[in-house]
DNA sequence: AAAAGGACCTGGTGGC
DNA sequence: TGCCACCAGGTCCTTT
């Protein structure tokens, strides 16, 4: 589900609610995520207060008084702040319970999201210490696209999905991305020029910023922290639109298979 | 050693 | 209506 722009997007929702309150009491249904939910987790939660919320790629942080809280949605995820009388739905699986009888519900009916504890400095855990930089900030440039794809010989949709390059792009925003830069998906990096890795990196940076502007692309079901669907959905030139007049040039989008996932180009526009 | 494939899950959809 | 195959926004681990 979440790429970086929904993960971005609740996070800007959830700071006022959250920022300053405290975790009364956790309640875990179903421990069996991504990685086991540890069993300590309620009462090492017990009683802190969220200090910050953050993100670094997709990973939403949970600052802490004695520690950071790890959430990742996977693919299915979903967080929801509801009031005291909410009925549980099926797949809430971890409540929070707040301050002013709101509880913080984490939602995930495929579990491949996680909810990890840790009281290290949240830069070196393990599934953060060797992430590439965030698209939205200065060290992700042409030239820094650049150097690193001298090192591989890969397609460029996997190596802009790759989160040791850069965090944050899935399927959707890639797609989108390359049609933006007018790049094929499958070219091989080697046979691409600098100035290529120069508007890669503006186009990629455009359309996140977009999807966070409009809140998110919703699919099927994408909310934010509050319930409220995304609006980017109208703004895609190529994800979902196999067999639509390409808006650029008119010509039919393509839909292919390239490493097992959905990817779709316009022929036409994208060399 | 880089790159592709498999695995982890549930639910929705479309075909027969 | 039922059953089945296939698809889905992610990413770590294993195999080639």
């Amino acid at each position: 589900m979440p790429e970086l722009p929904e993960v971005e997007v609740i996070k800007r929702g959830l700071s006022t609610p959250l920022v300053g309150q405290t975790i009364h009491q956790v309640w875990v249904r179903e421990a069996r995520l991504r990685w086991p939910v540890a069993e300590q987790l309620p009462t090492l939660l017990a009683g802190q207060q969220i200090k910050q919320i953050s993100r670094r790629g997709k990973y939403l942080l949970l600052h802490c008084t004695q520690g950071h809280l790890l959430i990742h949605l996977g693919m299915s995820g979903s967080l929801r702040l509801l009031d005291h009388d909410a009925p549980f739905r099926k797949h809430e699986h971890i409540e929070f319970l707040l301050a002013q009888q709101q509880r913080l519900r984490f939602h995930d009916p495929r579990r491949f999201g996680a909810v990890l504890w840790t009281s290290e400095p949240f830069q070196q855990h393990p599934l953060l210490v060797h992430l590439g930089p965030e698209p939205l900030e200065a060290a992700f440039n042409g030239e820094y696209l650049y150097q690193q794809a001298q090192k591989h010989r890969r397609t460029l949709k996997s190596y802009i999905m790759d989160s040791h390059v850069v965090v944050g792009v899935g399927n959707i925003y890639a797609n989108e991305a390359l049609f933006l830069a007018a790049l094929q998906p499958q070219r091989r990096l080697h046979t691409l020029q600098y100035s290529d890795y120069q508007r890669l990196t503006a186009s990629i940076r455009q359309v996140l910023t977009a999807a966070i502007d409009q809140g998110g692309t919703t699919l099927r079901d994408f909310t934010d922290g509050t319930g409220q669907p995304g609006n980017f959905q109208p703004a895609l030139q190529v994800y979902g639109r196999a067999g639509k007049a390409c808006e650029r040039c008119g010509h039919q989008i393509h839909q292919q298979r390239l490493h097992q996932r959905a990817t779709y180009f316009c022929p036409h526009c994208q060399l």
